[in-house]
DNA sequence: ATTTATGCAAACAATTTGCACCTTT
DNA sequence: AAAGGTGCAAATTGTTTGCATAAAT
């Protein structure tokens, strides 16, 4: 499981195996704090500038994907594919959307761009938030 | 102008005024030091805080829009209507998109959510950034 | 031995807050 | 005089950096 990480260049410490391991099959979208703060617990002594020049070393290798979708601190993706987000804006969860999303352009400014990626967020209110909201 | 904010309730001082006035026909998207640079002069001793309250302010009475869309600082769209955004990603150029998006969703996950906007980010390279690649 | 990574603390940048003063009702 | 807005400075939060030590090649 560490084999790719070794395959695109990035040497791995025990730190960044820990590191690693957390973002792997993480679908939570983490912050740099959240990963600090679990990897904390398997490396006493963890310090926080390893978290973020590993998050660095993994984003600019490709391994990850830095998220914008909250304002308040970067969040990583473990899945560096192209897909998409619902985020529910009562609770700030935040859930991957793989397929069924086709995105249909016709606008002349865009075909004038060398379009790279195109995210899609939907912004809402998750089902137990709904219902949450219901009772009250 | 101004008629429309007085309408949702934000009462407007000069300040406010000038700050409304950067925002309005502008499509530079700027972040609040953008903002407070160009505010200060006009009204010398502008102070930050006002230009935060003030945003906080419009963007609460849905005046204005924050975006996500720059990792480094919140970003200010004065068009709360739903739009996309193109964003090159040599000059950091961000450029709004109304139509000729059309997003559609076959999701069962989506499905279950209650959505309320859809925003779509098309990330790529602008012409003129193109052409500047390829003088190199 | 040379390169590279880690950990600590200090520095930074964007944003927020507390509070005194000044307006406007 | 009560309410709300402004400006200053200090505080907070998230992130980055410099540097000495430690580990890996």
């Amino acid at each position: 499981m560490f084999k790719q990480f070794r395959d695109i260049g990035i040497k791995l410490t025990p730190q960044r195996m820990v590191i690693a391991n957390l973002l792997t099959n993480n679908s939570t979208h983490p912050s740099a704090e959240d990963i600090y703060h679990a990897a904390l617990e398997q490396i006493p002594g963890m310090s926080f500038a390893t978290v973020y020049n590993t998050l660095e070393i993994f984003k600019e290798k490709g391994a990850i994907r830095e998220l914008n979708i909250d304002p308040e601190r970067k969040r990583y993706d473990p899945d560096t594919s192209n897909h998409h987000h619902l985020i529910c804006v009562k609770c700030g969860k935040i859930i991957d959307v793989f397929d069924g999303v086709d995105v249909n352009v016709v606008n002349d400014t865009i075909s004038e761009f060398k379009i790279a990626e195109v995210h899609v967020e939907f912004y809402g209110v998750c089902n137990s938030c709904e219902k949450k909201n219901n009772k009250e």
